[in-house]
DNA sequence: CTAAATTTGTGCAATAAATTACAAATGCTT
DNA sequence: AAGCATTTGTAATTTATTGCACAAATTTAG
């Protein structure tokens, strides 16, 4: 049974609704509410939701507790994931800052950077390491993901540096960089300046027909 | 004629892929090669650049700088579009920074932050602004697009805001809070806790499956 | 208790995107 | 100059994803 990566990423965001609307007490929500707040159609919404079982009562909507529970289980971990973060710029900080990255599905257990003032301290209670050491640390640590937060120029190193490591399973990169990275690897990108270039593109496309074709909601 | 979100996503990274090979002195490549290279099949290369007019040549491949240029027409911008940016925190910063962000696309024409410490101040050479004057400062200086880099508690509002001003026309967000945008906006978003947890869901699947179902490769 | 109003779940249709397969064009080799 | 090896462009097919429409279940009102 293997779910489509559109629809995890729509289950993420159900996750997110159900959990917010739980601390405001809401009990009960619509297929129709949900979409119109995320901007997605009531069929779909009904869809994902019940690719995994009936979880909606009909004439009534879903629970939003039990929604909640039941996508939590869907989306969770087997265990606790042991990451490290190669980076820690502004972006690298950014991230360690975010409350959205304190998970309980992974916790963050080495950090690699090249300047001198970080490499061999402690950053937000986690030990900084010199990227030359990625291999030998992550192997060490154990570490499966590796969240890639280097400048373009040192994304290829760190990368063929890391899958060194027979422990590594996934990379999430954060550059725009072309990296090469094996097969056996689960590879992720977000790429911000993809994402602006594709706006700009879509503004221009707008202006010509001289009007809206109905871009993205939310 | 209308271009599909994939093939603008796509067209960008040949663009991005163009340019270091004409830095490199490269002067022809295959659909193959680019294909290899960024993860995509060939017939896909073909396809999306033979969408906007025959450009290669049978037998031989793509003149790299021929390619650039062609791709690099596509993209082009009408005009430099005037952008803001509210949150000059950490991943503001890191924006900021970027050598990718400094384009000839768009020019960052207002900042906006509620600290103290940066409001009334000049950032990198463009004024920061408190975060309350969004809506009067984004009409007199004519922004278009806001770049939404504030924490989630805050970006419903800052929005709210921002399509006050009738000059915006797009948004990109990075935020992981659901935000309602009119349907006038054209809105975007990079969020990485969504990455992240897409990443860590099909990790759990290969695990389950006992080995690699062929993930996404680059 | 019955009828009307909701709202889910899902088979089927429609749309979008990717892949295959191959003719046409080009260059290289002998 | 003829034949072979490449490589593009694209029509046709396949796969993936979304949207529609309606029966089934539930609640509400009278």
């Amino acid at each position: 049974m293997k779910v489509a990566e559109p629809t995890v990423e729509r289950l993420i965001q159900y996750y997110r609704l159900m959990s917010s609307m739980k601390e405001e007490g809401r009990k009960v929500v619509s297929s129709l509410q949900i979409g119109e707040i995320l901007g997605i159609k009531a069929s779909q919404v009904r869809k994902d939701l019940s690719y995994f079982g009936e979880i909606g009562k009909r004439g009534v909507g879903y629970h939003v507790n039990r929604l909640c529970t039941h996508i939590e289980n869907i989306l969770a971990s087997p265990r606790v994931w042991r990451v490290a973060l190669a980076g820690v710029g502004n972006l690298g900080a950014a991230l360690m800052g975010h409350a959205a990255f304190k998970s309980y599905k992974f916790s963050v257990e080495a950090l690699f950077d090249v300047d001198p003032e970080k490499v061999g301290r402690k950053i937000m209670g986690v030990d900084c390491f010199h990227s030359d050491e990625i291999a030998r640390v992550m192997e060490d640590r154990n570490i499966e993901v590796l969240l890639l937060a280097v400048p373009a120029v040192a994304a290829q190193s760190c990368v063929d540096q890391a899958v060194r490591s027979p422990t590594l399973k996934g990379i999430l990169a954060f550059t725009p960089a072309t990296v090469i990275v094996p097969d056996r690897i689960l590879f992720y990108r977000v790429d911000i300046f993809v994402e602006l270039e594709k706006l700009l593109f879509f503004l221009k496309e707008r202006e010509k027909n001289n009007f809206q074709p109905a871009g993205k909601l939310i």
